[in-house]
DNA sequence: ATTTTTATTGACTCACCAATCAATAAAAAC
DNA sequence: GTTTTTATTGATTGGTGAGTCAATAAAAAT
């Protein structure tokens, strides 16, 4: 029972049944056969559309760093919105460096199988040239968004990003190792060190938290 | 050519060969012949030794858990020696807490091969409960590492604690993404992050109030 | 000197799985 | 109505690798 156009469809529904499968199975070994059935389909028709095993992983990678680009970028327009275009010149760069900080943590990229997932993407980042590029892009980008915030709340911009950086990644990290779900702490706790580490040289901490 | 009395040998040289392995591989996707053949022996007597790969991976994960708690005890026995029985109140738990720090990023920590195996023993740890026991049993010696020294410094070791440990892991972890030998300024990083952080919540420079 | 124990090998088995392919069928194009 | 294109299946192939095992040999025990 072929319908016509069914590739954007099929193609998502193989990316969304990789991404379960490796999360439940906390591992990157699962086969073709057991994402293409929980997809709803044969094992050669995910051949048919990513061509290989790998190239669907990697597509399951971007897909997940896409969330996570999308989740950032919401973030901002909100903090953007809800200050308005005409407030105190301070709130700004604080104000989005905790946004950026609390879309790392949002409970849908949170989620168990996405938290194992990525995890397992490391590993693969290791061994695929492809996979380690999209690897250095989520963390340039992520390093970059930092740095646009921290030029401007202090002085050792580039140090402090880096730093940020991987105690976001540490704290994911370990998220992803203890299985439990989403943690409104986890949040907090990198705002309010971005808030000690940014204090040397900047205004005061009035407002930590962003998200009501 | 048997000589007898090799046991102990042939798991050691499997253990470092296991490590050499997968760090070159930059994968949990060796085969036992692999290891075997680059330990000098064959693949069966890898087999007859650990039973299967699997305990062999779990082996060479204690391995590197060893050398990261020999490296705590020696950098900690270290700060004793040189600070001396008798000397100042508050050289003690600060020094001690950056000798922790630092003894995650010795060189012999920060083996390329090291960082790369350890990280394909996160992915490890997902999906094998005893490497999960593992990963927990480094997780709860760092922790309690952290607090044995952070009680005395601050009046929120529990949080400053994960913080730093979540903090130590990620610039661990981003190491071996980025598979750059040994960094100098890691420690460091983490250390004046430290600082801050005990800063924030400070304490009288002297012996402290146990505060629970 | 014979027996037992320990060390060691590598060929073999068995299972698994990625990738291929020929066949089928519905839709679209002509 | 015939042809072409797209969707889909599942059996098959080919390769791989973990684990087993029987055979061999040196050392130790008797």
């Amino acid at each position: 029972m072929p319908k016509v156009g069914m590739e954007p469809a099929r193609r998502a529904a193989l990316v969304a049944a990789a991404i379960d499968e490796i999360g439940e199975a906390r591992s990157l070994d699962v086969t073709v056969a057991q994402i293409a059935r929980r997809a709803g389909m044969s094992s050669g028709l995910a051949h048919h559309y990513f061509g290989g095993k790998e190239q669907m992983l990697i597509a399951a990678m971007r897909h997940i760093l896409a969330g996570f680009g999308q989740s950032v970028r919401q973030g901002l327009a909100q903090v953007e919105a809800q200050s308005g275009p005409q407030s105190g010149p301070q709130s700004g760069p604080r104000a989005r460096l905790c946004a950026i900080i609390a879309a790392n943590f949002e409970d849908h990229v949170f989620d168990r199988h996405k938290t194992s997932a990525w995890l397992s993407f490391y590993a693969l980042a290791q061994s695929t040239p492809e996979a380690a590029r999209l690897m250095r892009l989520y963390q340039r980008r992520l390093h970059s968004n930092l740095m646009h915030e921290l030029r401007q709340l202090c002085d050792a911009p580039t140090d402090t990003a880096r730093t940020l950086a991987a105690l976001i990644d540490g704290v994911y990290l370990r998220a992803a190792v203890a299985g439990t779900g989403p943690d409104p702490a986890a949040a907090h706790r990198v705002q309010s060190t971005a808030m000690l580490l940014i204090k040397g040289s900047a205004v005061t901490p009035d407002r930590v938290e962003t998200n009501d």
